[in-house]
This record gives C-alpha cells, sequence and structure tokens, in this order.
RNA sequence: GGGCGAGUGGCGGAAUGGUAUACGCGGCAGACUCAAAAUCUGCUGAUCGCAAGGUCGUGAGGGUUCAAGUCCCUCCUCGCCCACCA
C-alpha cells in the first residue's frame, strides 16, 4: 500500500480483532487492570460524540496498560431497560425485545468500527433474563434485610411517562430529568430502598477512593449531613379549649441550638400532622383555607414564590429555656420533608426567619454578637475583666457616600468614631460627645441605632486591666459642612488623632474593631446579624459564653429536662424504587392476603416480563401488567393461596447499580458471580463517565456495593478505586448537540466521510483536558488526518531505505539526534497516558513527527513511533508496526527511554537582565555550570551594551532551566 | 443564597515560580500545476520602526520575588451542580 487508504487499513484490522480478539483472564498471572467506562442505553439514535469521547479514552487506556504488561479488562454492556426504549417500540410498531434488540446491533457495529478493544465475550444486557433474573435476586436480598419497604405516600410523578420517580430524576426545575416535563406530587404505594441508612457510609466511604473533589464534594452535598439537635417544644394547652386534651409537643430539628433564646415562634409546615390539633378555634377558618392554598399550588410554584407566607394557628408552645410564650405558626416555606417539618424562628439570625418575622411583626432578639476581632491586644489572664457599653458612630458626609473615619497616628490604628457610654448618659448623649470630642462636628442628624451589637474583650494597657465591651452602632448624619468646622478637643488632638472623610469602599481599611460586613450589611438595609460564631448575649445564664460552647450547654441542660436529643439529619431521602412502565425488571414479589408482600422463591427466579399487547400504563397508576391476568394471578410461594404478583417494576437505574460486577462472571447461572472471580478482579481500577450521573447512577451503585460488602457478596467496601468524569462535548455553535438544533455530530459519518476511525479518536484525544466541556471542532480531524497521512509517508519513507536517509545526514550525529528525538517523545506521551493528559501527549506525537522527519528516522524508531500512537490509533499503528517490523504490535511492550538520551548535546541559556529576555546564547551542555554560566552572560556582547556602566548588583544562575538573570 | 471550577492569540488549547502562546485549526505568502484540489515550504499576539531593535501583553487592581499565567490579598465576569435543607 502507497498511499494511507483508512478504510483498507480499519477494515482489516477489524476483522484481524475478531478472529484475534482481546479477551480479560480470569485469574491471569498478569496484574489485572479493570477499566470500566459507563455502559450505554442503546437508543434508536445509535452512538453520538459523547459516548464516542468516553469511549476512546477509556480504549485509550485500555491499549496503554496492554502494552504495558497488565490483564486489563475493557468490558461493555447495554443498559436497555426504560421508556425511551418502550416508546421507540411502540412508534416503530415492533416489541421493546425487538427494539433493543435492533439498537443493540447498531451500537455493536459502531463500536467495532471504532476499532475499540472491548471483550465482547463478556457483553452484558440488563434487559437479558439471565442478567435482570440477579437484579431481582440482588433486590431480594435487600428485601430481607429490611432495606426493601413499601410506602404510601406522595411521591414524584411524571404525568407524561405515567410513573413514579426518584428525587435525583427530579431537576432542580421541577422536571423531570429525562422528558422535561413537570413532576407533580401523587400519593401512591410505592417500593422504598433505605439508602438513608447507608447516608453516613457513602460520605465515609468517599476516604477511600480516588475521586476528584468535585464528584466527591457534590455526593457530600447531595447527602447533605448536619448535625444538631431535635428540641421538643411543649404546646400551652388554649385557655378556650379545656378538653383535657394530652399536651403536644412540637419537634424541630436545628444545627444552632445554642440561638435557642433567640427563637421567638415556631412554624410548621402547613402538612404537618399536629396543625389540625393545635389551631385554635378561632384560627381554625384561616388556617384551613391557607392549608389549602398552598395544597393547590406546585411545589415549583411554591419554591418560587419569593414572598413568604404564612398564618398563626392561634397557638402558643413555651421556650424550654427562656420559658417565654412563642406563638406557633404555619407556613409554606418550611418543608415538610426535612427535620421534622418544623423550625424554630431565629429571626436575628436566619434570613428567612428574619423576613418572615418583619411582615408579621414578630418579636426579633438578637442572641449572639458577633466577635470583634482584636489584632493588637487580646485579653490577659489574670487580670480584671471590667464590663463597659460602648458606641461606634457612623457619621455620614452631608453630600457624599463618604463617612468620618479616625487616624490614630500615634497607634496607626483607623478607626470609626467611638467610645464609652458614661454614667447617666444615653447611648445618643454619648456619641454626640465622643464625635465632638474627636472631630469638632456638632451638627449632628440622628439616624438611628444598627439593631445589632457587638462583643469584644480586649487588655486596656493604660489602665491595666481586660475590657469586656458590648458595642452599639449609632448611625449620624452631619448637617452642615460649612458651619461646622472640625476643631479638635485639647486632649485628643494631644493623641494625634485626625478625622478623615473615607468612602464607603475605603471603609475596609479600618481596623477591624470596626465590622465592615456588618456595616455595609446595614448600609445596605440587610438586616440580618450573620454570626456563625460570636458571645452569647440575652441569653440568661448563657451570657457571654462562645456560641460553639453555649450549644453544647444548651442541649446538655435540655437533654437533661428531657427536652432534646443530638441528632443528625440528610438531605438524602429513601430512594423510590417503584416504576409504574413495563419494560423494566419486575419486582420479584407476590402479594398474599394471608402472608403479606412474599418474596419470589430463588428457583422460580427470573421473574420474566410477560408479552402484553399494548404498554401503556393505566391512569390509575397502575403498570400495564396488571392487565395481564395469567401473570399476576398466581399462588402464594407460602400457603399456596392466590395470590397476586406486585406489578411495579424497577427503575432504569436497578440494572447499572451491580453492572460491573456482572462482567467479572458474564455467564454464571447458579450466582450473580463466583466469589473467587470477584475477589480476582476486585475493584475497578478506573471508572470512566459523566458527570450528569454523579448523584444517580454513581451514589446509587456505591450503595447497593455498599449494602453488598456487608451482607458478605463482595469483597471490597466501595466498587471503585478512582473515578473520572469526561467533559461535555457541544456543538461547533457552543451549544449543546441536540437533535432538536440540528447541530448533533454522527461519529460514524465523520468516519465515512474518510478520515477513519483513528483520525476522529486522535481528535477526540487532541480536542481539549479530558474532563473539559469544549466545542467540536470538525476541521480537527482533518487536522489528525493530516498527521495520520505524514505518519504513513514518513513509514514508507523508513521502510525504502534506511540508508538513504543516514547518506544525508553525518553518521553520527544523526544516530544521537534520533535517540534524544524518540527519547523525548517516548517520556511525554508515558507521563502523558499516565496522568490522563490525551491532548497533550497527541500533541507530543505531532512534534516527534515533525522532529523525526527532519532527520529520517530509520525503522526501528518509526515501529516505536507506532506504538506510542498504537493506543490512539490503533488500526493504522498495527498495520505500520507490521510493515516495519513483520511482527504484531500487540506481542510488543510499550516502549521506554534512556535517561541518558534526554540530554541535549548544546543548549540554549537565556539570559535576562532584571527578568527580562535580552540575549540567548549556544552553549556545550557540558559547560552548564553556575561559574561558566554566569561569566558567559556577564561577558556576553548583548548583555554588555545594555548594562554599559551600570554596576551589576547580582547575578542568579539557575542551571537546571538553563537561566542567567542579572539585576542591575 | 450555597458548593465547585474557569478566565491566555482570530479559534481549540500549551506552559515543574524561570524564554508566554507548544501542538493543531484558521489566515497570509510561495513552490508544484494549464488550472484547481491535495501536498510541501515559510510567515502569523498587539504596537512603533526602513532596519537593528524597542514598548506593551495571560479578566481588573494590589502584593511577595532577582523572576509571576503560575504564589498571596481584593474585585469583576463566565460555566456547572445544588438550592426556602432550619
Amino acid at each position: 500500500m502507497e498511499k494511507y487508504d483508512p478504510g483498507a487499513v480499519e477494515q482489516k484490522w477489524q476483522q484481524y480483532w475478531s478472529k484475534n480478539p482481546y479477551l480479560a483472564l480470569d485469574f491471569g498471572k498478569k496484574p489485572k487492570f479493570v477499566m470500566l467506562t459507563e455502559f450505554p442505553y442503546p437508543s434508536g439514535d445509535g452512538l453520538h460524540l459523547g459516548h464516542t469521547r468516553e469511549y476512546t479514552y477509556g480504549d485509550i487506556i485500555a491499549r496503554y496498560k496492554r502494552l504495558q504488561g497488565y490483564n486489563v479488562m475493557y468490558p461493555m454492556g447495554f443498559d436497555a431497560f426504560g421508556l425511551p426504549t418502550e416508546n421507540y417500540a411502540i412508534k416503530n410498531n415492533i416489541t421493546p425485545q425487538e427494539a433493543t434488540e435492533r439498537n443493540v446491533a447498531t451500537f455493536t457495529d459502531q463500536f467495532k468500527s471504532l476499532g475499540y478493544s472491548f471483550d465482547w465475550t463478556r457483553v452484558i444486557n440488563t434487559t437479558d433474563p439471565g442478567y435482570y433474573k440477579w437484579t431481582q435476586w440482588l433486590f431480594l436480598q435487600f428485601y430481607k434485610h429490611d432495606m426493601a419497604y413499601q410506602e404510601e405516600s406522595s411521591i414524584n410523578w411524571c404525568p407524561r411517562c405515567k410513573t413514579g420517580l426518584a428525587n435525583e430524576e427530579v431537576l432542580s426545575s421541577g422536571r423531570h430529568e429525562r422528558c422535561e416535563t413537570l413532576v407533580e406530587k401523587k400519593k401512591l404505594k410505592q417500593w422504598m430502598l433505605r439508602i438513608t441508612k447507608y447516608a453516613d457510609r457513602l460520605i465515609e466511604g468517599l476516604e477511600n477512593v480516588d475521586y476528584p473533589s468535585r464528584i466527591a464534594d457534590q455526593q457530600v452535598n447531595w447527602i447533605g449531613r448536619s448535625e444538631g439537635a431535635e428540641i421538643s417544644f411543649v404546646v400551652a394547652p388554649a385557655e378556650s379549649e379545656t378538653s383535657g386534651e394530652a399536651t403536644h409537643k412540637i419537634k424541630v430539628f436545628t444545627t444552632r441550638p445554642d440561638t435557642i433564646c433567640g427563637a421567638s415562634f415556631l412554624v410548621l409546615a402547613p402538612e404537618h400532622p399536629l396543625v389540625d390539633r393545635i389551631t385554635t378555634k378561632d384560627a381554625k377558618p384561616e388556617v384551613n383555607s391557607y392549608k389549602k392554598m398552598v395544597a393547590a399550588k406546585s411545589e415549583i410554584a411554591r419554591a418560587e414564590e419569593k414572598n413568604k407566607t404564612g398564618v398563626f394557628t392561634g397557638a402558643y408552645a413555651t421556650n424550654p429555656i427562656s420559658g417565654d410564650k412563642m406563638p406557633i405558626w404555619i407556613a409554606d416555606y418550611v418543608l415538610a420533608t426535612y427535620g421534622e417539618g418544623a423550625i424554630m424562628a431565629v429571626p436575628a439570625h436566619d434570613e428567612r426567619d428574619h423576613e418572615f418575622a418583619s411582615k408579621y411583626s414578630l418579636p426579633i432578639v438578637q442572641v449572639v454578637a458577633a466577635e470583634e476581632a482584636n489584632p493588637v491586644d487580646p485579653p490577659r489572664a489574670g487580670k480584671k475583666n471590667t464590663k463597659r457599653q460602648t458606641v461606634s458612630c457612623l457619621v455620614k458626609h452631608p453630600e457624599k457616600d463618604e463617612y468620618l473615619t479616625i487616624n490614630w497616628t500615634k497607634r496607626g490604628w483607623r478607626t470609626l468614631p467611638k467610645g464609652g457610654i458614661e454614667d447617666g448618659e444615653t447611648a445618643e448623649e454619648a456619641a454626640r460627645r465622643e464625635i465632638t470630642e474627636e472631630t469638632g462636628y456638632k451638627n449632628l442628624k440622628y439616624l438611628g441605632e444598627m439593631p445589632y451589637c457587638r462583643h469584644s474583650c480586649f487588655y486596656a494597657a493604660h489602665k491595666d486591666i481586660n475590657r469586656d465591651i458590648t458595642t452599639i452602632y449609632l448611625h449620624f448624619q452631619l448637617e452642615d459642612l460649612d458651619r461646622d468646622q472640625p476643631e479638635l478637643d485639647e486632649i485628643e488632638a494631644a493623641e494625634g488623632i485626625e478625622a478623615v472623610w473615607a468612602p464607603r469602599s475605603d471603609l475596609s481599611s479600618l481596623t477591624p474593631h470596626d465590622p465592615l460586613d456588618i456595616i455595609t450589611d446595614w448600609l445596605d438595609g440587610k438586616m440580618i446579624c450573620h454570626t456563625d460564631c460570636g458571645t452569647m448575649i440575652n441569653s440568661g445564664e448563657f451570657d457571654g459564653l462562645l456560641s460553639s460552647d453555649a450549644s453544647e450547654k444548651i442541649i446538655a441542660k435540655l437533654e437533661s429536662m428531657g427536652a432534646a436529643s443530638r441528632k443528625t439529619s440528610f438531605k438524602l431521602r429513601d430512594w423510590i424504587f417503584s416504576r409504574q412502565r413495563y419494560w423494566g425488571e419486575p419486582i420479584p414479589i407476590i402479594h398474599c392476603a394471608d402472608c403479606g408482600a412474599v418474596p419470589v422463591p430463588d428457583k422460580d427466579l427470573p421473574v420474566v416480563l410477560p408479552k402484553v399487547d399494548s404498554y401503556e400504563p393505566s391512569d390509575t397508576g397502575e403498570s400495564v401488567l396488571a392487565s395481564v391476568p395469567d401473570w399476576v394471578n398466581v399462588p402464594c410461594p407460602k400457603c399456596q393461596k392466590p395470590a397476586k404478583r406486585e406489578t411495579d417494576t424497577m427503575p432504569n437505574w436497578a440494572g447499572s447499580s451491580w453492572y460491573w460486577l456482572r462482567y467479572f462472571d458474564a455467564h454464571n447461572d447458579q450466582a450473580f458471580a463466583d466469589p473467587k472471580k470477584l475477589k480476582y478482579w476486585g475493584e475497578v481500577d478506573l471508572y470512566l463517565g459523566g458527570m450528569e450521573h454523579t448523584t444517580l447512577h454513581l451514589l446509587y451503585s456505591r450503595f447497593w456495593h455498599q449494602f453488598f460488602y456487608d451482607h458478605k457478596l463482595v469483597p471490597t467496601p466501595e466498587p471503585y478505586a478512582a473515578r473520572r468524569g469526561q467533559g461535555i462535548i457541544l456543538a461547533s455553535d457552543g451549544r449543546k448537540m441536540s437533535k432538536s438544533l440540528g447541530n448533533v455530530i454522527n461519529p460514524t459519518s465523520v468516519i465515512n466521510d474518510g478520515y477513519g476511525a483513528d483520525a476522529l479518536r486522535l481528535a477526540i484525544a487532541f480536542l481539549a483536558p479530558f474532563d473539559q466541556t469544549t466545542p467540536w471542532n470538525p476541521e480537527g480531524v482533518a487536522g489528525t488526518y493530516r498527521f495520520l497521512v505524514r505518519v504513513w509517508n514518513l513509514c514508507q519513507q523508513a521502510q525504502k531505505s534506511d540508508s538513504e536517509t543516514v547518506k544525508a545526514i553525518p553518521a553520527e550525529g544523526w544516530a544521537a539526534e534520533l535517540r534524544r528525538v524518540r527519547a523525548k517523545t517516548v517520556k511525554k506521551v508515558r507521563d502523558d497516558l499516565d496522568g490522563m493528559h490525551f491532548n497533550t501527549a497527541v500533541a507530543a506525537l505531532m512534534g516527534g513527527l515533525n522532529d523525526l522527519s527532519k532527520h529520517g528516522p530509520d525503522k526501528e524508531t518509526m515501529a516505536d513511533f507506532c506504538l506510542l500512537l498504537s493506543s490512539f490509533a490503533p488500526h493504522i499503528s498495527h498495520e505500520l508496526y507490521h510493515q516495519l517490523t513483520g511482527k504484531q504490535l500487540d506481542t510488543a511492550e510499550f516502549p521506554t527511554y534512556d535517561e541518558k538520551d534526554l540530554v541535549d548535546t548544546e543548549v540554549e541559556v537565556v539570559i535576562q537582565i532584571n527578568g527580562k529576555v535580552r540575549s540567548k546564547v549556544k552553549v556545550p551542555a557540558d559547560q552548564v555550570t553556575q561559574e561558566t554560566l554566569q561569566s558567559i552572560a556577564e561577558n556576553d556582547v548583548r548583555v554588555k551594551q545594555f548594562i554599559g556602566s551600570t554596576p551589576i548588583k547580582k547575578t542568579i544562575v539557575v542551571t537546571k532551566n538553563r537561566l542567567v538573570n542579572i539585576v542591575i
């Protein structure tokens, strides 16, 4: 073959591979490496470019690891249950089974045309009864350990798909993640999996695996663990209703028990079960109409509602610490599904509560004072503590957005005007006095007091005491600048202070005595006091404590009163596992009037999907399976009386929650996998997949695996040793590829355009860092194709005559130079493959080729080049390697290099003057030493021109970077 | 509002604190050709200059350093995920 013909080359090698397949060897002696990529949903549209990116990366690593001597498993399968296939079948008037078969065949052809080195003997299909038998069996293990249960609850319902959904499948916009239909709430009896039992484990397990932080963080965030306390509030019996009913207790969950004295009211979710019982007669009509209004609102409307609404129930509870009477309200900003469905509202320290309290005029009490940082003089042990109240004054300029600040020139401080409140003085009087003393201004208009005070404790050297200070902030505006020239108090003047007008943006230069964050919030009209940590005030016996300590003490006190317990809450909900569609694994349960829910005995598995005429579920929320009497009506496995099969099917996440384990033993009909094989293959070494599955498949499958581990079904606690997420390929217009936008790129058509699979694979690898979302550049394939043509031609040239090329170049330098280029390229490609920097590895190959073609390489060098290239472009590499060596590429080892060859004989030394490049000199490599470089640099002609007579201050020589910097 | 990440030529993107823009795309010029395509060679950050060469330049502003795309602080913009989570 004179000319590169990708069609012919690729066909030839794909045929070769079908006769000489890549196999993963059970119990192989070589070290094992499991390269897993997420198996596709075989849709009717065929493979898209996103799949191609994922599987190309996987194939590059699999092939690289094989050449490095690993027993590589790179498996593939099909996750084929689910609605799209059902819809595709309806549209094409075939059964979902037929549709799946058809689509799987298309995908398989496409995979083969891309040269992926999957082990085709291990292909799995989740819709194969031989596979879903074990999905059902594993489900029953959950059931038998009380991890699967049925519950009548309000679930997410997709009216278009006519099926229930898990929380994870609902987008934040309230739409179904697959079809984008608005999700409704529906009451249905559903199968649930207790994933919440594993909430902690799912977080802890992340410490022992290699996941990028964005994936680990997202899972942690989704699980949403928060620690706090569950506090009970006793409802005071309403006076008008002396029916003698037992007192009610309202439980709330809070992460901030320290703020309990600031809890001025309680709020229940409108759906809270106690609402009806505690509402007083007078409040009933209003409460009921509010509940009705809320019930009528959709989830999204509720979430989008910006203004908080609520109504008073007429009832009161008692604050167990302060003893205060707290009105009980209901409001839809409190979620029924989180915590206890009720909160203690602390309006001073929570924005939402603040908004609500302001709207309905409920009391706002600050209980945590932000701690002023005191960088200068922290309190000293053994000194007397003196309490004191001080004022800080914010004085606004009459015209500009500027404020008075004081420069304490002797101390180097800058503060707001401030000082202590003396006996018999009001805060305002003290403020006016201090402002006048420190700035001379007198004509002040009082604007008000900031609702939150601050606390600080420091050592006052001039009095030799510790001062425990509470600071109140007062706001003034200067009335008239002209009439009010600053006239300093003599004593203050002696202190060396001066008043300066500072624009608001400049207030950040104030000494941290003054709380810029709070001042700006106040000026911006945000009245909330953000205090993660501070000093307790208005909290009786807890005053003066740090809030974190107070939290502990308050919980302890409440516990001793029997009014609270420590508790951890999670955002994670149990997994709704029922679907009301046909095309899924039947849930292997039989309902018996006497025995209840009875698992289908192992010997009767799988429960095979019956053939049906139509796939549409009924409007009652039952799947179509309910209308197949022969299938539904079966004897109870326990008592043999007539019973009925469960007609719900599993979600399409079920089959994928354990599929990688099946690759380890794909044809076992005695167990889901042989324990010895599970042990040999162990954890998946690298799992590549989409970021969109972080809180869906990835979390679900980790949950299943952890459960399996606990019941000794698998040998490792975590399924995947390392996980990476590949980025999305956007269309070249920068938008998402989608059929409706008509900007979808089909990998098969790129191959058929004449570029071939190798050029496409290279273009994908070269596109961008693997985890980066980036637009597709159609011209990129033309570039990688040209590169392959050059590789082909250079190999032909190398074969024709080694001697001819040798003649062209002095023999000695030629060989050394070739070795150097080879070593450099091998190192870069190896390092980049190890670090998954595929794009720069391809760049190195291109650069290497450019260098090699200048020197006229020999056959051996080109054979090594083909090995480097082979994981990216396997077809052409196999062909050229065979041409060059007469051997099969797969029998070779990945090239290594000699460190000595990396050393250049001559290097370029950069000479900088004051950090700017002024000259470059070629220096023999053996002369790169501190002394020689320094003298070469200082004597360089151009350098001398530059320096002139200016004396050299210092010369820095960096030998490892071949750089000299002369400082003048 | 919370979490994570990113800002570098016309474009995709390179760069262990040490020559910014590797590699590729696109563009320009030339060679080959009757011509075109393909291929090959050269040029291609901005700006001033006839040139040698200078100056500026990695979102903005400060700082550390002999030296900053890279480290620190402040800010701006964009992307993704989550979001009334108590």
